[in-house]
DNA sequence: GTGGTCTAGACCACG
DNA sequence: GTGGTCTAGACCACT
């Protein structure tokens, strides 16, 4: 592990870890049985204090997300996919509604998602 | 004026209403040379303290968006709307790319899209 | 009247005005006896506040530096230049005092006194 | 850290804070990388809220002098020292102008330079 | 321990 | 009436 902390972001370090990881989880990146890495390996990878990462961790598990293994560290139960994706849909509605309000055309609109998905006539 | 303030976000409030003050700016609802309402009276208006309000106005003239006129109130400059636009557009383009990591169809996409912007060939 | 006020200043406008006012008198432009400009007058000309005016004035007529005429307008007393050449030199020896700190040499510093007083062996 | 705070004049008490500590890093005092104190121990030090010593960290911080490091404090990155050298020499300039509408003779000026400078050819 | 935000309220300066 | 500064103190987030 890996990833990037956005840390001009009003959002403390510690809940954007949660995010990653139970992203990480939902796309199948890491999967229910595994450990993740140590809080202390953690945190040397991605270079904060380890009191954030336990913090991160602890919530996860009280989250049901992780489990806490005494003496060997913390591995992953579950999490919820489909509220991942519904959360995400919600945020592509909001956000196309700014776009709407701001005049922006749906061909313009269109086009992004043909540079995301592709031109095809669908898949992925 | 009116506006909502989550309280419950990581944004801190005086951010939220610079945001949204620029915002109106954007999209016409404020114009230049327009004053904004007294420090005083937002601060009543949306039930925060007066402190909260004096800051985003603060900042915003420090940023060019506001003006102030001694011992008259703020009065509004400019905003440049494309920065407003690009920014969405640069989101947009990040949620497609979560979207598809989780394997929604494209078709799913563009159902959401017609659903905010109608089916119609296009124009909205 | 004249004169340019800073509004960007942390300095009052009345007090910026009371400073120039009494420069003006100490520098002889206007002279013992004589009536400074009305309230309105000089507001309109400078582009302030009428009460900003008066403030000035009446704070001036407080040092007894002007002498209000009841229905006509507010007259000159008096002024101690020597007062004023003492602040200035005093000014002076404080800057001069951050510019050693800073390095700059006695050398630069003459040439900015020349620069202002011209080059001849003295005179002025 | 010390310094002194005129709490009668018109320039905002964390304006004149900004001022010092642009002041030291640009004399070297303080250097780049080093932490500048806590906003609590400055505040206690001075004798001002902790909000006034915020506020003008956070105004150094946006204006570049400063950086904050989460959770750390703030430090040092740079100050332009040319910049506040030739604040001091425009100051100079206006304040030498002023002298001479009234009337201080060029060699009266020399003799306060050299008050300061000393009387050598040069150097200091 | 660090900084960040917010509140409530005071007092000043300007129009 | 406007904005500006400052205080005292609370509570939160991060190391």
């Amino acid at each position: 592990m890996w990833f990037y902390i956005d840390y001009s972001s009003h959002v403390p370090i510690y809940q954007q870890i949660k995010e990653k990881i139970k992203e990480m989880i939902a796309k199948g990146e890491i999967k229910e049985g595994d450990f993740v890495p140590s809080i202390r390996v953690l945190a040397k990878d991605i270079g904060v204090n380890v009191n954030t990462i336990a913090r991160a961790y602890r919530e996860l598990a009280m989250e049901g997300v992780l489990k806490v293994v005494r003496g060997e560290g913390y591995i992953v139960i579950s999490v919820d996919k489909a509220t991942f994706i519904n959360k995400y849909i919600e945020t592509l509605r909001k956000i196309l509604g700014k776009l709407k309000e701001y005049n922006v055309s749906k061909k313009d609109v269109i086009k992004v998602v043909e540079e995301v998905f592709g031109r095809g006539e669908d898949d992925s």
